[in-house]
DNA sequence: TATTGTTATACTCTATAACTATA
DNA sequence: TATAGTTATAGAGTATAACAATA
């Protein structure tokens, strides 16, 4: 016979499952720190880099710039990011203020520890740490 | 000062970005196969349990009973599944049929080693296993 | 002419509720 | 009254293209 087929779910399968578990986890979490899903992705892509094009924070979010101008209309209006005219008159320059970090930091330490619950329920702690790892390289 | 936010994103933000490149992958491969991402995804709960109910089978998939019976329409038009009236005449007893059995297994015979050749990329053949096999655990 | 960003339109997808049929 | 399944409507989310502004 031709080959069998691989034994197990593929991985966009085991993916399709775990995905809106983890979302189901955020959900209530970022409601409570006032920010939705993208935002708080915004604000995590700011972390790292504090000064970005509009352009450049579409692609590294995966959010569309058409829709992108008004996640940073709401967050700048509560004083989570900064947007400044670049010497480039047509960029518009995105930081993250110091109220945006604590946000974020604030929502990523209660996500982690709900992941972190929800990974115990099946992995030990050397295998989650490998997950994120593995994960991590990808 | 308080708990420091955990190094590397958080899982969420992990999978966000790789799924839509799964995705990306897969589209074409299903595109040839003829079948969609929700079909594939029906095909693939019957491979296991060859003979469940529209609800159940909405349970596994995750796909609203109410636009799950225009899959099963559309599958069994080309002969890919099997819907019978149960004993009890209120259900519907979908199975797959041995066309639908053989379009399942090469698709996924197709996407396994797709997605192998995006792990290989960056994670050798034991780390790429050792990933299954933890995502499968969850 | 190319790039950045916004606005407007249409399209797809999804959720909700209303309905039929069987038990 | 409860369960299985379908249909229809409305709503949210998305992509596309057209636009204004700067270089």
């Amino acid at each position: 016979m031709p080959d069998a087929p691989p034994s197990g779910p593929d991985l966009a399968a085991l993916l399709a499952r775990l995905f809106p578990r983890l979302m189901a986890l955020e959900e209530p979490i970022l409601a409570t720190t006032g920010v939705t899903m993208w935002e708080y992705a915004i604000l995590g892509e700011l972390v790292a880099d504090t000064a970005l094009s509009q352009v450049e924070l579409s692609r590294r979010t995966g959010r569309d710039t058409t829709r992108l101008g008004k996640h940073l209309t709401a967050l700048k209006s509560r004083g989570l990011v900064s947007r400044d005219r670049a010497p480039d008159g047509r960029q518009r320059t995105v930081g993250l203020t110091d109220a945006g970090r604590a946000v974020q930091a604030q929502a990523k330490r209660e996500i982690r520890a709900a992941e972190d619950a929800l990974l115990a329920e099946n992995l030990s702690p050397t295998q989650a740490a490998e997950l994120r790892r593995l994960l991590a390289a990808l």
